[in-house]
Parts: structure tokens; C-alpha cells; sequence
DNA sequence: CGTAGTTTTGTTTTT
DNA sequence: CAAAACTACG
């Protein structure tokens, strides 16, 4: 085939190896996705399989999607036939057929992450715990590595010891169940349950067992146990699998990316043939040579020597600023003058920095400047308030058991319905075991929903009306419309007149064009269908070649991405590595922090540039950082620093014996201020809040590990601890008051959820009596004595 | 029951 | 400096 004299023999191996399995260790602009299409293209063009034998695995829509172009433009438009997809859409698409199978009903929905926040709280709520203690991310981060390392409920509670641990499998279990009740899937839950279905319905897997007997995984080092244990399950048979990867490039340890999928791929399919790519493509030496600097600090890697053949360019530079803004400013103002005088495009250039938050100060620059640029990241399109307002109404339609949804929009825009009505619902609905969309039809049998029930009605019957229209001949983009039109939604939205409505607004006409565009791709197009599609995109998938923008995004974002010029901003000590790898102690974080660094280093093609400032407003507040240690693993030789000098004796300190050449680094470093008294700053140490320990002396001597600096950000517990709430605002709208208990102290009574427990302690309040209760199965307990409706036995 | 105004608290990274 | 949570009032 002609398109195999393009590659390097290593290369054309890779493509020409197309029977049992194969590791392919790519290194940075290697050229693997090119390895990728053209192994593909070989596969169809030698008739070694049918388009349709063939699955790709790759990390975004996005490159899913170009691969798909590539391969098109290699073999035509048989690629179509070609299943390329994300680990989650592909789990998706197959537990859509089949999940029936263990349990779950065809029409569930996803949850996103702040979905499954939700679910937390409600269930801290349901125990009585207090959410100041029980943080959800960290219930939510426990609950998802489990997922990961397919550690289910019951397992967990199995190996759980003590206390805390035994908590967490209660929470992973209510968490489970809320889910399973509500009909719906988590990310995770994508994969897990896919592996559940293909253990449990051999028949199902042997389907695609048949079905795909080509199988390639691109950006290999970031998958997780679950998904090796997909492509394991789907592999097995024919066993021609392909995979991608550099151990380098591996950043998403932090959710579940297990490096031994690398490591261990020899092992599990024995006969593995191993091919290196070590020639780049993409970078000129010097841009290569600092990253390879970097990364050799890395312990825990594969020992590799990539090189180029290309030319030299200019040298990396290296800049340090006063602060964010000044640094922002540099970046900006040369994009700018850059297109100005060579006439190059925008697009040509990226940002990149660790934290999305980074990104402001590049957008106001961008503005102020006028140079067109994109953020990718960030509150994603579909996360916006009123697009999650309309989601839920869709899932609502699609999905009755999705109470999550109904509670979201059942008041929204207002109805009138309270929190107070709701608590009713709530109760009636887990009593009779009803999801909350079912015990809304039911509301009349429902005492205490009085003034609220005609309310709840006009709201089914518009629901259900919408679940006919959408049945029968609306498109989604015409139901969107409708939903904006009938309840009123748009309406409130145009009389508030405030340029955030019409931003709204605006959102929300994106939205519908946006549902327009799938109607028009896709062939099937259905309610559940669309539901998918979008809560599975991530921002970059966005992103196209053919606007002309600066791009704005995290590290993370700009993985398989790359550009002529790129900025590195932020590279602070705190900031990148960030504070929490840093201050963690623990080396493998920050190995992790180096090769993200690695991954933004060889996004450039010609030029880069890393910048730092060494001061930054922090929520609020002014932090002072030291140059990033990745800076420093660079050889001075190979860094541009700026040349000009700056005045000795800097009276921060920062970077003065560190050997790094506090003089030699950034025209602009400090300057903004020297004009401050520098004592100025003891004044933070005042403030209720504790401040980044400034404290030039233990810096310098200390280097990176001292203490001042790991326990900066610790909060100082003000009085503000002390204050309480008795409990939920639900129950404090509670009026009736008992005029008498029918049980007293030393009493057992029984609680609809909590079960059976001593009442401990009875307190009159203005408007109720405060009841506590030590319960036999959760625990201590206050409550309001109409409220909880105890009942003495 | 709804809302405006006040206080508290939070920071990685993402499918 | 925001967003979220809480409080107080109409």
C-alpha cells in the first residue's frame, strides 16, 4: 500500500502486525495516531476485516472523531462502519441494548458528577449527619475508586474495617440504591456494569466477541481496571488487540488510571509483541530536550530516548512576573503583536496552565486585547443552571423514576410548591415504595398536600402531555421549544431584562440548535438517544480546526493536542505542582505533576515559553510562590531566561539561595512590590483567616519541604464553628405544634426510616418540641416532634 | 413560603 | 473572589 512509505519501520511494523496482541510504547509526537489510522486503513484495505470487525477505543469524542475523518480520507466512506467511540459512549451504546438483562430498565438515565452530589447530600440528609464532617467529594471520590477497581457495595462492606470504613460502605451502599431506585447510572457505573453484563450474559459478550475482533485502544496508560477488564472480556477470544500508550504521558491516576495495565499487558496476553516508537515528529530539540530534562526526574518510569531529526529553533524561554496579571498580560500582548507582524493565525498559539480557575486572567487579557480566543474546560456548556433546568425536564419525560430530576424542576420556574409539600411527597413516596414522579400522580391520597394539590396536578398533566407529544411526532429540538414556551420558562427569563438572563437565553437558543444538529446527524435520532449523547461530550470535543482562536485550557485538556507555540503559565511551586501534590509528601503525586508537565511541554511544535508570577491572588488573598521545581530540572544552559538582570538583594527572598538565580530570572520580577512596605504583610497574619506563611527565611533555608508552607492554607476555626443549626430548613417551616407528646423520656418509639430507638431527651421550643432519640440502627437523633411522627411501642 | 441580604467556606486535574 | 449556605423579614 502506498500510504506504508510514509511511516518509519518501526511505524510500519506496528501497522503491519495485525494478528495477536500488541503493545505499541509511543512516545510524545511520535506520530501514534497516524500508526492508529493507517493500521486501521490497512486492516480494511488488505480485507484482513470488515469495517464492521473493527472497534477503536480513544479518550474524547473528539479524537474519535478526526480519526474517523483520517481514516475516511485513507479508505473512503466505508470508515463509517467503523465503531470508534470513548470507553463510555461505547459502554453506553451496549448497556442501552442489553441492561436489561441485570436489572436495569432500557430508558435509565446518566448522572453527572453533580448529580451524584446531590445523591450524597440527600442521603446525608436521610441519616442526619452533619455535611460539614461528611464531605460529599471525598464520599463521592471513596465510592468512585471502588467502581474502579470493581469493588462492589457488598464487597466493600465485607473488607470494611472499622468505623470510618464501615460508614463508607453505608454510604456506597444508600448511594447504590438511591441510584439503582432513580434508574440511573453514574460514569463509572457505565463501565462496571458493562463488565457486570458481559460476565452475567455470556451470550451478550460472545455477540461482540464475534463482532469485534479488531480491537485498538489509544492513550492506553490512562485506563483503569475496569476498562482493562472490558477489553480483557472483549479480547480474550481473538485476541488482536492493539494498544497505545506511553507511561510517560499517564495523568489521570487521580482517577483510577492503573499504570500496571502498561506493566502487566505481557502478562495477561502472553505473546504480546512490543514495538517503541521513539522518533518525534513534533518538536524541535531544544523544546524536546528541556521536556526530557524534566521527565528524567521520574523514577517510576520506562527508561526511553526519544529524538528528533528536526532542525534547531529557538530556544525554551523561560519568564518569571510580578503577578498573574502581568504574566497574562506578556502572553496576550505577544500572541497579539505575533499575529500583527507575521500574519500567522490565532489558532496557532495555546495557553496552557494547571487549574481552570487560571483561565480569567488570559480571558480578560484576551478581551482587553482584542484577540479571539476559546476556553475549553471549565463549567461545561451543559452543566449551565438553565440548560440542567431544561435536561431534567427532558429526563423527566424520558425517565419517571429520575426523582433527582422531578425535584429539580417541580419548582423551577416557581409553582408555588414548597419545601414543605415536597417533604410530604418524599415521605408518602419511600413509604410506598413509589418513585417521586408516581407519587405525584397520586397526590390526592396524600395527606397534608392541601392548597399544593392542584399545583401538582397542572404539573403532571403537563408532563404527561409532553411525554405524548414526544412519543408521537416532536423533534427534540421541538420539545425543548415547547418546554420553554408552556412552562414558562423563557418567559421569565425575557422579563428580567438583565444581561445574565440574556445570556440565558442565549444558552438556551444554542441548546436548541444544538438539538437541531443531532436531529440532522443522526439517523435514529430518539429523546433517549440525544439524552446520551450529551452527557457523555466533553468540552474539547467542541473544539475545530477552523476557528481562528487562542486556545485556553488545562494541561489535562490539551492531552493528543498540539500547536506551533505554546505558554506554559503558572509554573509556581503550589500552583504546578499544585499545593496538594506538593504539599502531600508523597512522590508519586508529584511524579504524576512532572509528567503532566512532560505532556504540556511537548504540546509545542516550534516555540515554547513557560512563565510564572511571583505573587497571586488567592480566593481573595495574595499569595507569594517560588518558581516551580520543574524550572529548576531544567539545565540554566538550555533555558532562556530574559537576560536582563534584576537588582541583587531582593528583599522577598524567594528564590535567592536557591541557587536560581533570583537576579537572572524576569525582567519584571517583583517590581510591583517593591514599592509596598514589605511588612505590610504581617497585617494578614491578623485576619481571622490563616495566610500562606510568608517567611522569606525558612523558605531559603528550607527549601520546598517546609512546614510554613504545607500548613498555609489551613483555615483558622473561628468562632463561626460554633454555630450550628438545629436541623434541615425543611423542618423548621413546620407550624402545628403538638400540645402534648404521647411518649416521654425513656420511652422506645418508632421513626418510619430510622427504625426503632430511646428517646433520650425532649426539649419545648417556640413552635415544636425538639425530640432526641438514640436510634438502635443510626444513631443519635434530634428532631421536631411533628415532624418525625414517633410513635411510641 | 419566597427572597434578599449576610456569612461562611472552598481549590486540582475529568469521562 | 465567588458560590453556597444561612438568616431574617415581609
Amino acid at each position: 500500500m502506498d500510504f506504508l512509505q510514509e511511516l518509519n519501520p518501526p511505524q510500519r511494523k506496528a501497522v503491519e502486525h495485525t494478528e495477536g496482541p500488541l503493545l505499541i510504547l509511543a512516545g510524545a509526537g511520535s506520530g501514534k495516531t497516524r500508526v492508529l489510522t493507517y493500521r486501521i486503513a490497512h486492516l480494511i484495505s488488505e480485507n484482513i476485516a470488515a469495517p464492521w470487525n473493527i472497534l477503536a477505543i480513544t479518550f474524547t469524542n473528539k479524537a474519535a472523531g478526526e480519526m474517523r475523518d483520517r481514516i475516511d480520507a485513507v479508505v473512503g466512506d466505508r470508515a463509517s462502519m467503523i465503531w470508534v467511540a470513548t470507553f463510555h459512549s461505547t459502554c453506553c451504546r451496549i448497556l442501552r441494548r442489553d441492561i436489561d438483562r441485570i436489572g436495569y430498565d432500557r430508558s435509565f438515565t446518566i448522572y453527572d458528577t453533580d448529580d451524584c452530589r446531590q445523591v450524597i447530600k440527600s442521603i446525608l440528609r436521610e441519616k442526619g449527619l452533619d455535611p460539614k464532617i461528611y464531605k460529599e467529594r471525598t464520599i463521592l471520590s471513596r465510592i468512585s475508586s471502588a467502581k474502579n477497581e470493581m469493588i462492589s457495595p457488598e464487597q466493600f462492606r465485607s473488607s470494611a474495617v472499622g468505623r470510618e470504613e464501615e460508614r463508607q460502605a453505608d454510604f456506597y451502599e444508600a448511594y447504590q440504591t438511591k441510584l439503582r431506585s432513580n434508574n440511573a447510572l453514574d460514569f463509572d457505573d457505565l463501565l462496571v456494569l458493562t463488565v457486570e453484563l458481559f460476565r452475567k450474559a455470556p451470550d451478550v459478550l460472545d455477540e461482540y466477541r464475534e463482532r469485534f475482533r479488531y480491537i485498538l485502544v489509544d492513550e492506553y496508560q490512562d485506563t483503569n481496571s475496569v476498562q482493562f477488564e472490558f477489553i480483557r472480556l472483549l479480547a480474550e477470544k481473538y485476541r488482536n488487540l492493539c494498544v497505545v500508550g506511553d507511561d510517560d504521558q499517564s495523568i489521570y491516576r487521580f482517577r483510577g488510571a492503573n499504570i500496571r495495565n502498561i506493566l502487566s499487558f505481557e502478562q495477561v496476553f502472553r505473546g504480546t509483541a512490543v514495538i517503541r516508537l521513539e522518533q518525534n515528529y513534533r518538536s524541535t530539540p531544544e523544546i524536546l530536550d528541556a521536556a526530557n530534562a524534566v521527565i528524567a526526574n521520574n523514577t517510576e518510569r520506562k527508561a526511553k530516548k526519544l529524538w528528533t531529526d528536526q532542525g534547531h529553533g529557538k530556544k525554551v524561554r523561560f519568564r518569571l512576573f510580578g503577578s498573574g496579571y502581568e504574566e497574562a498580560e506578556f502572553a496576550v500582548g505577544e500572541i497579539r503583536a505575533a499575529v500583527q507582524t507575521d500574519g500567522g493565525k490565532y489558532s496557532r498559539f495555546a495557553v496552557l496552565y494547571r487549574t481552570n480557575a487560571q483561565s480569567r486572567l488570559f480571558e480578560e487579557k484576551c478581551v482587553a486585547a482584542n484577540v479571539p480566543y476559546k476556553i475549553v474546560g471549565g463549567v461545561n456548556f451543559y452543566s449551565r443552571k438553565e440548560i440542567k433546568d431544561i435536561l431534567s425536564y427532558l429526563k423527566t419525560i424520558a425517565n419517571g423514576s429520575d426523582d433527582l430530576s422531578v425535584l429539580r424542576i417541580i419548582n423551577v420556574p416557581r409553582r408555588g410548591i414548597g419545601a414543605a409539600t415536597l417533604t410530604h411527597i418524599q415521605e408518602y413516596a419511600s413509604e410506598k415504595g413509589l418513585s417521586f414522579y408516581e407519587a405525584l400522580t397520586d397526590a390526592e391520597n396524600i395527606p397534608g398536600t392541601g392548597r399544593a394539590l392542584e399545583k401538582i396536578r397542572k404539573f403532571t398533566t403537563m408532563i404527561s402531555r409532553f411525554r405524548a407529544v414526544s412519543a408521537d411526532y416532536l423533534s427534540v429540538a421541538d420539545l425543548i421549544e415547547q418546554i420553554l414556551k408552556e412552562t414558562g420558562y423563557l418567559a421569565e427569563l425575557e422579563a428580567e431584562q438583565t444581561d445574565e438572563a440574556r445570556a440565558r437565553i442565549e444558552n438556551l437558543e444554542e441548546f436548541i440548535s444544538k438539538a437541531q444538529d443531532y436531529a440532522d446527524q443522526t439517523e435514529d435520532a430518539s429523546l433517549d438517544d440525544f439524552l446520551q449523547q450529551v452527557s457523555l461530550v466533553a468540552d474539547i470535543d467542541s473544539v475545530s480546526e477552523d476557528m481562528d482562536s487562542v486556545l485556553l485550557m488545562t494541561m489535562h485538556a490539551a492531552k493528543g493536542l498540539e500547536f506551533d507555540s505554546v505558554y506554559l503559565a503558572g509554573m509556581e511551586e503550589n500552583t504546578f505542582p499544585s499545593y496538594m501534590a506538593a504539599g502531600s509528601g508523597n512522590d508519586s503525586e508529584i511524579e504524576e505533576e512532572r509528567r503532566l508537565c512532560y505532556v504540556g511541554m511537548t504540546r509545542a511544535r516550534r516555540e515554547l515559553t513557560l512563565t510564572a508570577a511571583s505573587m497571586r491572588t488567592l480566593r481573595g488573598e495574595p499569595q507569594f510562590l517560588k518558581v516551580s521545581r520543574f524550572i529548576r530540572e531544567i539545565p540554566p544552559e538550555m533555558l532562556d531566561a530574559g537576560g536582563r538582570t534584576e537588582r541583587r538583594g531582593n528583599p522577598y527572598g524567594q528564590y535567592g539561595e536557591n541557587g536560581y538565580g533570583g537576579n537572572r530570572y524576569g525582567q519584571y520580577g517583583g517590581e510591583r512590590f517593591r514599592e509596598e512596605d514589605p511588612y505590610d504583610r504581617r497585617s494578614f497574619g491578623n485576619t481571622d483567616r490563616s495566610y500562606a506563611g510568608y517567611d522569606d527565611r525558612t523558605y531559603s533555608q528550607n527549601g520546598y519541604h517546609d512546614g510554613a508552607s504545607s500548613g498555609s492554607f489551613a483555615r483558622k476555626t473561628g468562632a463561626g464553628v460554633l454555630k450550628r443549626s438545629a436541623g434541615s430548613t425543611l423542618q423548621e417551616f413546620r407550624v402545628v405544634k403538638a400540645d402534648r407528646l404521647d411518649y416521654g423520656i425513656g420511652d422506645q418509639v418508632r421513626h418510619v426510616k430510622f427504625g426503632t430507638g430511646t428517646v433520650t431527651g425532649i426539649q419545648e421550643g417556640p413552635r415544636d418540641f425538639e425530640v432526641t432519640v438514640e436510634f438502635d440502627r443510626v444513631g443519635k437523633k434530634k428532631m421536631f416532634a411533628s415532624f418525625a411522627k414517633l410513635k411510641k411501642v
